[in-house]
RNA sequence: GGCCCGUUGGUCAAGCGGUUAAGACACCGCCCUUUCACGGCGGUAACAUGGGUUCGAAUCCCGUACGGGUCACCA
C-alpha cells in the first residue's frame, strides 16, 4: 500500500514546542466546566510560551446546534482565550473542523485494520439502553472473521464499522499528569468503535488521530475520559506514535438544593453556562478568575493570592496545582469575585457597564446618572443588582410611617415630623443645591438644635426614598432628586406623619 | 454489577513525616458611619473510618464506608 499520504501528514507536525488544543463539540452554549477546561488548556500553552489550538469536533451529526460554533468563538474571545490556530485563522495542520478531515480518519482506521489492531464489524447497531441492566458484552463474532472474508463483504457493499482490537490478555498502564500511573486489565476494555457506519470517526478515535497529526503535546480534558485513556494508549502504540501528556481534570460539581447534595454540573438541568452568567450581570474577568480556582490552586508564596489578572494566571499556572477531587461551583463566592471586580473598575469603566442598567431603571430626567453610578458601584454583586436599588428615584413608593422609627438613630414618627418641619425651610432657603451646601445646612441645623446628625438625616432620607435602604444618604438623595422633587417628597412625608 | 478515581470546616482550598492544621467565601459579633454597603478587627467551624509502618502520620501502606466516573456506531 502506498503510505505516502501518511508520511506527508507526519511532516506537517510542528515539533519542539508545547501545543495544546481545546476541542469542543458545537452542541450549544458553553458550560462553566467546559470554560474551565478551555482556560486550563490555554494557560498551559501560554505558560510554556506554546501554541493554543481550537478544533471543532462535529462528528456527531445528530447533535449539532446551529450557531454553537459562533458562541464558542465569542465566549473564548470575551474571556481572553485567544487561539493561534483554528477553523477561522487556519494553521499548518488544518483543517480544524473534524468533518472536513473525514477521509483522513478512514485511511488511518484502515491502516489499523491492515496492522491487525482493528477489524471490520458488520453487526447491527447495539442497543445501548443504559437501564438494560446488562453490562457484559458478548464477544463480537466479527472479531474472528478472516481478513479475506471481511474484505469481500466490504467490497460487496455491506455496511460496517471499524472496531479497535483490544488484546484479551495483559494490562495497560497509562500516565496522567494529575492522577499518576493507572493500570487496568485489558479484558475490562471493550473493542470500541473507531469508525462509525456513516464513515465518520468516533470521538475517541478522532481525538487520537487529530492530536497526533496536530502535534498536540498536552491533552487536557475532563476526568470522565479517564477510563477511556488506556484505549488511547493502545491506539498510540498500534500506530507507533508518541503518547502526549494527559491532564485529566476532576469534574465541576454544583449544589443541588433539592437533595442537599452536590452533583455534576449539567446543562440539561439548567446549570449556568457562560452566557447565562453574563446575562446575570457577571463580568468575564470575574468568571474566569473564579473558575480558574475551581480545581486548581497556586502553590508556594502565591498560595494565599486569589485575585489574578490573566498575565498573573499565565505566570502562576502549574500542573501541580490541579486538584484530583471534584469541586463545587459556589455562587456566593462567584458573587464575591464579581463584586470585587466591579468595585475595582474605574468610575468611567463602571459607568460604561452600568449605564444601560441605570437608564432602564431610572427615567426621571433630573437624575444625574453619573452621580448615581458611583453610589451603586460598591453596593453591587452583579449588574442586575442595580435596578432594585434605584427604582425609588422615578417614583416615591408607598411606604409605612414605621420606616421613620429607627432605634439607633433615636427617631420615631413624632420627632421625625419635627425634624422634617424644621429642615424644610432650611432647605427651601438654600441658594445653592450642591453636596456641600446641603450637607452643611443639615449638619448645622442639627448642631444648632443640639441633635445627633442622624435625627435629621434619617427622617430626610426616609422621606426622600420611602425605603429603609438606599444608595447614598440624605444628602446624596437630595442631590439626585433635585430641589423641587426633594422638597415635594419631604412635604409628602410630613403629611403622612401628621 | 465490573473496572477506575476521589475523600482537610457548609463551600473553594494550603499542607507534600514533626505546624498552635494557612487563607478565602458564607455565617456571627464589634468598629467606622447621614441608611445600607464598602473598609477594618475578631469569632464559630475540618484532616470520612479502622488497622498498620514510624520515635512521630492530615501527609506513606492496606481494608471499610461514602461520593464520583465509566462500561454508546455521544462527546
Amino acid at each position: 500500500m502506498d503510505m505516502a499520504w501518511s508520511q506527508e501528514m507526519e511532516e506537517r507536525i510542528p515539533h519542539g514546542k508545547v501545543r495544546t488544543r481545546f476541542a469542543p463539540s458545537p452542541t450549544g452554549y458553553m458550560h462553566v466546566g467546559n470554560l474551565r477546561t478551555a482556560l486550563y488548556t490555554w494557560l498551559i500553552a501560554r505558560h510554556a510560551g506554546g501554541t493554543f489550538i481550537l478544533r471543532i469536533e462535529d462528528t456527531d451529526q445528530g447533535r449539532l446546534v446551529e450557531g454553537a460554533t459562533e458562541i464558542i468563538y465569542k465566549t473564548l474571545r470575551e474571556c481572553g482565550l485567544d487561539w493561534d490556530e483554528g477553523p477561522d485563522v487556519g494553521g499548518p495542520v488544518g483543517p480544524y473542523i473534524q468533518t472536513q478531515r473525514r477521509d483522513l480518519y478512514k485511511k488511518y482506521a484502515q491502516l489499523l485494520v491492515e496492522k491487525g489492531h482493528a477489524y471490520y464489524c458488520f453487526c447491527e447497531k447495539a442497543e445501548s439502553e443504559e437501564d438494560s441492566g446488562e453490562f457484559d458484552r458478548p464477544d463480537d463474532p466479527c472479531r474472528v472473521l478472516s481478513p479475506e472474508e471481511a474484505q469481500a463483504r466490504v467490497a460487496a457493499g455491506e455496511p460496517y464499522v471499524i472496531r479497535q482490537r483490544i488484546p484479551k490478555e495483559g494490562t495497560t498502564t497509562f500516565h496522567d499528569a494529575v492522577f499518576g500511573d493507572i493500570t487496568v486489565e485489558n479484558k475490562t476494555l471493550d473493542d470500541q468503535v473507531l469508525l462509525k457506519r456513516d464513515g465518520l470517526p468516533t470521538y475517541n478515535f478522532a481525538n487520537v488521530i487529530d492530536d497526533h497529526l496536530m502535534g498536540i503535546t498536552h491533552v487536557v480534558r475532563g476526568a470522565e475520559y479517564l477510563s477511556s485513556a488506556p484505549k488511547y494508549n493502545l491506539l498510540y502504540q498500534a500506530f507507533g506514535w508518541e503518547i502526549p501528556t494527559y491532564i485529566h481534570c476532576a469534574s465541576v460539581m454544583i449544589a443541588d438544593p433539592a437533595t442537599g447534595t452536590v452533583r455534576k454540573m449539567s446543562k440539561r438541568l439548567g446549570d449556568p453556562s457562560y452566557e447565562d452568567l453574563k446575562a446575570k450581570g457577571y463580568l468575564p474577568q470575574a468568571v474566569v478568575n473564579y473558575v480558574s480556582l475551581l480545581g486548581w490552586a497556586p502553590h508556594g508564596e502565591l498560595s494565599e493570592q486569589e485575585f489574578f489578572s490573566m498575565d498573573e494566571l499565565v505566570r502562576a499556572f502549574e500542573l501541580e496545582g490541579i486538584s484530583k477531587s471534584p469541586s463545587a461551583f459556589d455562587m456566593d463566592k462567584l458573587n464575591y469575585f464579581n463584586a470585587h471586580y466591579l468595585r475595582s473598575l474605574s468610575p468611567e469603566d463602571f459607568y460604561a457597564l452600568a449605564e444601560p442598567y441605570l437608564k432602564e431603571a431610572v427615567r426621571a430626567p433630573q437624575v444625574d446618572l453619573k452621580l448615581l453610578a458611583p453610589l451603586v458601584q460598591p453596593r453591587c454583586d452583579t449588574l442586575l443588582d442595580i435596578a432594585p436599588q434605584v427604582d425609588f428615584l422615578d417614583e416615591l413608593p408607598e411606604y409605612s410611617t414605621e420606616l421613620y422609627c429607627h432605634k439607633k438613630m433615636k427617631t420615631d414618627e413624632a420627632n421625625s415630623l419635627e425634624a422634617l418641619e424644621m429642615t424644610l425651610p432650611v432647605l427651601e432657603s438654600l441658594t445653592s443645591w450642591d453636596h456641600d451646601s446641603i450637607y452643611n445646612a443639615l449638619v448645622d441645623l442639627a448642631a444648632a438644635k443640639e441633635l445627633k446628625n442622624g435625627r435629621i438625616m434619617w427622617p430626610v432620607r426616609t422621606a426622600l426614598s420611602g425605603k429603609a435602604v438606599t444608595p447614598g444618604g440624605a444628602v446624596e438623595l437630595c442631590q439626585l432628586l433635585g430641589r423641587e422633587e426633594s422638597l415635594a417628597r419631604m412635604r409628602r412625608g410630613m403629611e403622612k406623619l401628621r
